[in-house]
DNA sequence: CATGATTGACACCGAACGGTGTCATCGGCA
DNA sequence: TGCCGATGACACCGTTCGGTGTCAATCATG
């Protein structure tokens, strides 16, 4: 699922632990964080570091992508397409 | 592309600023972060917020997307699919 | 009711982040 | 040669993150 703010994250870690029926403190344990960060993350804390929720994700099964946004093929109308300017440009 | 740690997500931004042919600058005041912040990034800081890193993905024009690994139908073999488990001890 | 598990919340505190500013180096160009 | 943009690197410093510990509220259960 497309992950735009840190509260979307949030969002499908918490859904995620709680499918898999894992207290915070558990997945706390899992992912080698400390439970206040579980806690302050699901709860939406606008700052949080990388690399811990890089540890969640691995513990609760979930995968992390990046990808152009205008996938390639077409874009939305009135969006611009940097990937074809690139290109368009790639000569200088 | 999946990410599976600071590096690669490093790797990615670095590649895709390069071809969108920004500078560490141009990036840094596109995304509304520190040249230092970029710069640290790319070199493969360890710690970085999460939220920098959504807002110059967003620069770059790359989203960021999370997907269960196992995806939902089949399973490697050897792999532990959680879902299943999950789904099968569903009642306790 | 008593017990235990889970969670939200807070204080404390050391460690690290992130911004600003600055410098040297490297490459391109006139 | 001299100039300019980009980059790696560093010091300084305020901010705040993240861990530990603790507490009250909630809920399920015996």
């Amino acid at each position: 699922m497309l992950v735009r703010s840190i509260g979307e994250a949030a969002a499908q870690v918490r859904g995620r632990r709680l499918r898999l029926r894992l207290s915070q403190d558990q997945l706390a344990q899992r992912a080698g964080v400390s439970r206040k960060w579980v806690y302050e993350f699901e709860a939406g804390k606008p700052h949080a570091e990388l690399g811990h929720l890089l540890r969640v994700l691995d513990a609760l099964d979930l995968q992390l992508d990046v990808s152009p946004r205008n996938a390639s093929s077409e874009s939305a109308e009135g969006a611009v397409n940097l990937d074809a300017i690139l290109e368009a440009h790639h000569d200088g």
